[in-house]
DNA sequence: TCAGCTAATTCTGAATGCAAAAACTGGCTT
DNA sequence: AAGCCAGTTTTTGCATTCAGAATTAGCTGA
């Protein structure tokens, strides 16, 4: 097993919340599960530790990293900037092919949003943005985005999604295909920002964990047991 | 020696280009003068991997990151967008006494100026547009740029600041102050923006490296010395 | 002399071992 | 019975060790 699969895996089982946030992490019981030894299983945690998704508490071992709701708060305006920042960006840079692949998700998200099939349709809605970060083509912003979205959609699972947000969400889908087809830069990074301050305010809305921000807080989570 | 110690002492050899980009990064040099063993070092190495300091070749070692023109234009465009949000951020968010702080330091950096001082200019120039980040009140979008600027403040030693561009730099930071002052968000962006757009303009000029974004031309770099 | 092949050396990546710190247990005191 | 302390076990962090890959050096034969 290579380094970066170690990173990968460990960091699915963090965004996949398989390790819920605040869960002490086992090394003993991750070595056995993914059969490696201690040293890579380290490496993996400190890198991961650098991205925010792990606490190292020194002579204490590690915790998957809480979501409080300042932290959600922080993520989104960070992604908020991210996306508008992409969104501006791609529009001079996107190519027709790239333009006709994300009009080809946004037809698929729509048909899902039709079937009520929400999974596929969050996979259909993630497609889009990566699409657009990707569009603007610059590598460091794409990696950011990908670390900060990955770091939100642990939140994911407590929010419900209301039937008229949905619809409000499929409409704003809708107009960000037309100012990126009309390469309405400003166009594009407005409807970005206001689209993410209204998954921010629904997820906020949700009003999980407590608002303290500490992560020592130990007297709360059992231990996450390795499959 | 703690774990974090030896990611900043390394983070510090390459931000400050002692360890030049795209040179090799010997463990066992590194690990003497640390005087630590390789697992700890390693770690360390991944840690930066992620942060995009260094890149790992698989099985034949770590080297510095090279930094292209592509790399640096794509710092920048990031940059931008993380300081014109925390000036946002920074206007309705920034304390009296918080204000007061980027005043005095704002002061200090013209007396520099005058003086003709560039490494104490820096030093103020730097302080300020961090407590700008900091009054953001955004731990996230500080640990970003931190790190962005960080990437970005390697390729500092090539560009050689024109008189010109140093007086409108000053003059735009009189106008960052005033923006602050008057809580004028949008200003404020405006204003970091295109203060860094000209910077960027600067470094970019100054074209340094090839335009190619490989990191394995090894043909071209010695190794590092450790002191 | 020099290209090509093989052996030795060096270096990387990961497992194991070891000392120190923390957590747990059982017994003792009040 | 509750709290506290000493001894034990577990866990952490790092050094060391080991296997395998890569690089280098040396040798052979044109």
């Amino acid at each position: 097993m290579m380094h970066d699969e170690v990173v990968s895996r460990l960091r699915h089982l963090l965004i996949e919340g398989e390790i819920p946030p605040g869960a002490r992490i086992p090394e003993r019981e991750l070595c056995a599960s993914l059969s490696i030894s201690r040293t890579p299983l380290r490496e993996a945690l400190k890198v991961l530790a650098a991205e925010g998704l792990v606490v190292l508490l020194p002579n204490r071992g590690s915790r998957a990293a809480k979501l409080t709701q300042k932290d959600v708060k922080e993520l989104f305006e960070v992604c908020e900037a991210l996306e508008a920042t992409a969104g501006e960006l791609a529009c001079p840079r996107i190519s027709e092919e790239q333009l006709h692949e994300i009009a080809a998700l946004q037809a698929n998200m729509v048909e899902h949003y039709r079937a009520r099939d929400l999974p596929s349709y969050y996979r259909c809605n993630r497609l889009i943005h990566e699409s657009i970060v990707r569009a603007a083509d610059n590598a460091v912003l794409a990696g950011l985005y990908e670390s900060i979205a990955a770091r939100i959609r642990r939140a994911r699972f407590i929010t419900p999604m209301s039937p008229e947000h949905w619809a409000l969400a499929v409409q704003e889908h809708d107009g960000m295909l037309n100012a990126l087809q009309r390469r309405d830069a400003s166009g594009l990074a407005h409807i970005l920002r206001t689209h993410l301050r209204r998954k921010r305010e629904e997820v906020v809305q949700a009003g999980f964990e407590e608002t303290s921000g500490s992560q020592n807080s130990s007297a709360d989570t059992g231990d996450f047991a390795a499959s």
